[in-house]
DNA sequence: AAAAAAAGAACGGGCGCTCGCTCAGAAAAT
DNA sequence: ATTTTCTGAGCGAGCGCCCGTTCTTTTTTT
């Protein structure tokens, strides 16, 4: 709520309500309430829920008698919001994949020319994303191998998209001079964790207090160390991977 | 299989068969088959196949009748060897732990006075052992969340611990003048997914043909480049993370 | 009054788990 | 050496429960 205020813009459009309104749409066939003023606030209910009790004991394992407490619906009135199960999967999946798409293939006009502002842009942008939408990041990270096909290979395509995006910022900035980098495909798939860790392991960085500007702080600190060093000193990379067999004590 | 015979040493260690037989040591009391040499190819038949299902469904997705077919054991069978799904799901975890706790915690002399050096070696030991108990790791990982309070814990302190031995050996080399990091435990907080990435997403990498040496030599450049960095080239810090908020196009 | 939305009992099926049973082979008795 | 007894390992039908889903009924909205 705080958050809301500082950040309109930002935060409004990736409440809650604004996702599963854009969800509603989505589905309109599929959904039978019609009326968009009973349809929003019970979806979003119903979605919140399903986010809440999933990432705590995962999907497979929420059942739709819990989601209806926790919703305040019956059993029968989720019906009406979808067909089945895997139905109400795909509208989390579908809405996150949407959302990742529209935003992180949109960078700014001033940002596009600086590979190096570009970069920087990329992980704020992507790690406040994940904060606004932790829950439904986290959803989509953890279910991901339970996906439908159809779902699991939308995933897979994400996951793709992003790194290429890094990948191609990366050999702009290469070009340019700005970084000096020689496997881009690697590196941007190394990359990708440092993101992914703020949402995967959001406890742990609350429990120690870690501000949300700190990490991405960190993270454009860390990336472009690695991205403009000289990356000539390490020749002893063979030796070292054959220096030592382990086994247990 | 060509794997156990390069690293005798690590991959005999990490074998299934050798990590079920220590499994059944711990578990002598509630695994009611005395003879080893009937329990522990059974339990590894069990185990693998437990692992195996579940990285594919999950866990709780994966029934006992599913289990019992895989492993060539019935119901009934299988109830020897555990006395509870979730004592299965222990098993598993304690074995990971313990393991994991065994091999990092233990550094070859050599490598202990050089921070550089030991921080590799810490990279390529995390890297080598996820990949010889790759099936393990991704259990572990993925299955974390549905842990039964006590073994919910151990995974924390796991993670914890890794963190604190790579913090220790950023500290270490900063005060050597190796290092020039300032925020050591966020730091070393960044390190950590990038050695969970290679089990996590193993299947990339795997279809890109990125050999395992290639992966260990790109973190330990990466790495190597982000700590040794000047770290004092970006004053902007402030200004990027107000520069711009997030909206749909 | 008609239509839309929500309710909740009911159903078939599959779940984790149990328990009476079989039977090979070791131990004991002859 | 042969027979008998015993024991531990494994089997699989069956139990009670709860799952996702359906359907008739009631309530709310228009």
């Amino acid at each position: 709520m705080a958050l809301a205020r500082q950040r309109p813009g930002m935060t409004a459009a990736f409440a809650m309500d604004a996702l599963c309104a854009r969800i509603l749409e989505r589905h309109r066939d599929s959904i039978k309430v019609q009326k968009p003023h009973l349809a929003v606030p019970n979806l979003t209910r119903i979605i919140g829920a399903t986010l809440t009790l999933s990432n705590k004991h995962g999907f497979h394992a929420t059942t739709l008698r819990q989601l209806a407490e926790a919703s305040g619906l019956s059993m029968g009135g989720l019906y009406t919001y979808f067909d089945s199960k895997p139905t109400l999967l795909a509208m989390i999946l579908g809405e996150v994949a949407e959302t990742v798409n529209e935003v992180l293939t949109a960078p700014p006009a001033d940002v596009r020319q600086d590979a190096r502002k570009h970069l920087h842009w990329f992980i704020a942008t992507h790690v406040r994303m994940s904060e606004a939408m932790q829950p439904w990041f986290v959803f989509s990270f953890m279910e991901a191998k339970s996906f439908p096909p159809a779902e699991r290979q939308r995933a897979i395509d994400m996951e793709v998209m992003t790194e290429r995006i890094i990948a191609d910022i990366i050999k702009q900035g290469v070009a340019g001079g700005v970084f000096s980098v020689d496997q881009v495909t690697l590196t941007a798939s190394l990359i990708k964790p440092l993101l992914q860790d703020w949402y995967v392991k959001r406890a742990k960085y609350r429990r120690r207090g870690t501000s949300i500007e700190a990490y991405i702080n960190a993270v454009g600190t860390f990336v472009d160390a690695a991205l403009s060093a000289p990356s000539r000193s390490r020749t002893t990379a063979g030796s070292r991977s054959k220096s030592r067999p382990m086994a247990h004590p």
